[in-house]
DNA sequence: CCGTGAATCTCAATTATTGGGATTTTGATC
DNA sequence: GATCAAAATCCCAATAATTGAGATTCACGG
């Protein structure tokens, strides 16, 4: 909470400017929105420019630039969350007609990194780097179940008012993600679009230390019992195995879902060419 | 080149640290590598983390974090030169054998920002994000010879080894990029990959401002003249109708290279939701 | 339970950052 | 080409904010 470095942080600030409602800033506009002087603001744009991660626009005003764009590629390249688990919502949406995420989770945000869609899945918007609400959902519902107690009272306190529904209490939902962090896995119905069905695990770097969750949505038209289920177990299983190779090699097995009967075969799970981390530099 | 804002720019180079090379940094070899404190670098570390610019690795050491793909991902949607330019690749893709990409000139790079490929075009990876070399090929050439003079000769100075052939002089240089930039496209074989022809035209946003580049390459093995005179004509015409979104009202047409006899027809020009900038704020 | 290394804190010194105002540069208009 | 307004940068003294050595706490593994 205290020890900032300022000068840091208010260059960053420049570039939350940038939104899906507002994506192009004039340098007055923004001295109105941070409150910097001018010099000030211009040395910031400077250094941000001649790196590249604004441009300028045609008329007068900022975009952000192409440096952001080679940073995620590194990052979708070598995330070792999207290595180790892109085979298994390819799996997934082989499997079962849908669409496959990958999230991550971030801040007070959960955001998409990679997805996969079933052939006859609706064509989707490429949804990665879409953020998505902590308040609803399956995939938010796995995150908050397997936080750690002081981070989940801290966001059940914060996102109160949207946290489905509105209208329980706090101690109801801290019995649904106590039920919901045994099960390892969670289902929704139409929490986030009507008529859209979404079933997510959590993916975890240790016992309370969620990073993300594997999931996936179908219409719940072609939803049936036998399916769902079938889906339940498979995002359970792929959930706890991508959970695996997060974790502390010395660490316990989280919690014995590593399932006997998993139908996610020995063979799914991939050689990752992620190298086992030593401990000293 | 005087006035910096230091403290800014080091907390940005944490991130330049992070390279195809070398995508998991631990805070001791960034200690050694900056040659920061450790105090300031865990303060730098801790607003880069808390944005979500980085994330901890599952042993020690930090990756690029998802606010990086986020950024990506507002960038990818709002980028007018995306939505400008991406329905003509899609033509070309359509109409020719081959990748097309959209490219950005940005500092001394080149960096793909876009692509389609034809049905039958080998399956390349996703090219989005990849910096290409600035020294090489057709793109590399239509953004060199449209470069203010200034550019171009600090360019040809710094690149001069690579710069193809390393055995031309910079006046024979000048002398092609005065000649591309006449004819509004370049074609060059197999310079970037062997067997591979690459066709591109420069994205002006007035008078000698190269931003980028729309490009076209396919297998020499599947080219003969007169297609590579059709693919010649509409990357010409792509690049000066994408150019003529990008220009201030007023400036005039650029050279006038907009054809009568053009290939690209009428429709293919998208009207773009991008708002014509006015002038005062 | 203790020990090792990682991360954070304290706080005084000083350095680097800031911003008002002048100045230069840009680029549009006549 | 000359003129003008707006945008961007420069100058420099004041000062507030950053820095880093060392102490301290935290995290974890044996």
């Amino acid at each position: 909470m205290t020890s900032t470095s300022g000068s840091g942080e208010r260059i960053l600030a420049i570039l939350d400017l940038f939104t899906a409602d507002r994506r192009e800033w004039s340098p007055d506009a923004m001295m109105a929105a941070l409150g910097y002087s001018r010099p000030t603001l211009y040395r910031y744009l400077k250094t941000l420019k001649s790196a590249g991660y604004l441009v300028s626009a045609p008329g007068d005003g900022l975009t952000l630039g192409p440096r952001v764009t080679e940073l995620d590629f590194l990052m979708q390249r070598f995330d070792p969350l999207i290595t180790a688990a892109v085979p298994f919502i390819k799996i997934l949406a082989t499997r079962y007609p849908g669409v496959a995420l990958i999230t991550r989770w971030y801040g007070s945000k959960i955001l998409c990194i990679a997805s996969e869609r079933s052939a006859d899945a609706p064509v989707s918007s490429y949804p990665r780097g879409q953020p998505m609400p902590i308040a609803r959902g399956a995939i938010s519902r796995v995150i908050m179940a397997n936080l750690s107690r002081r981070d989940q009272d801290r966001l059940i306190d914060t996102q109160r008012e949207m946290l489905a529904g509105s209208n329980t209490t706090a101690d109801a939902l801290r019995e649904t993600y106590r039920a919901v962090r045994r099960m390892g896995y969670c289902t929704a119905w139409g929490e986030v679009t009507p008529g859209v069905v979404g079933v997510a695990g959590p993916i975890l770097a240790g016992e309370r230390m969620p990073i993300g969750a594997i999931s996936i949505t179908s219409a719940a038209a072609v939803m049936n019992k036998t399916r769902l289920a079938a889906i339940e177990r498979d995002i359970r299983d792929s959930a706890a195995a991508i959970s695996g190779m997060f974790c502390a090699r010395g660490s316990p097995p989280l919690r014995d879902l590593s399932p006997a009967n998993h139908t996610i075969t020995d063979q799914d799970f991939p050689a990752t060419d992620q190298q086992p981390r030593r401990h000293r530099s």
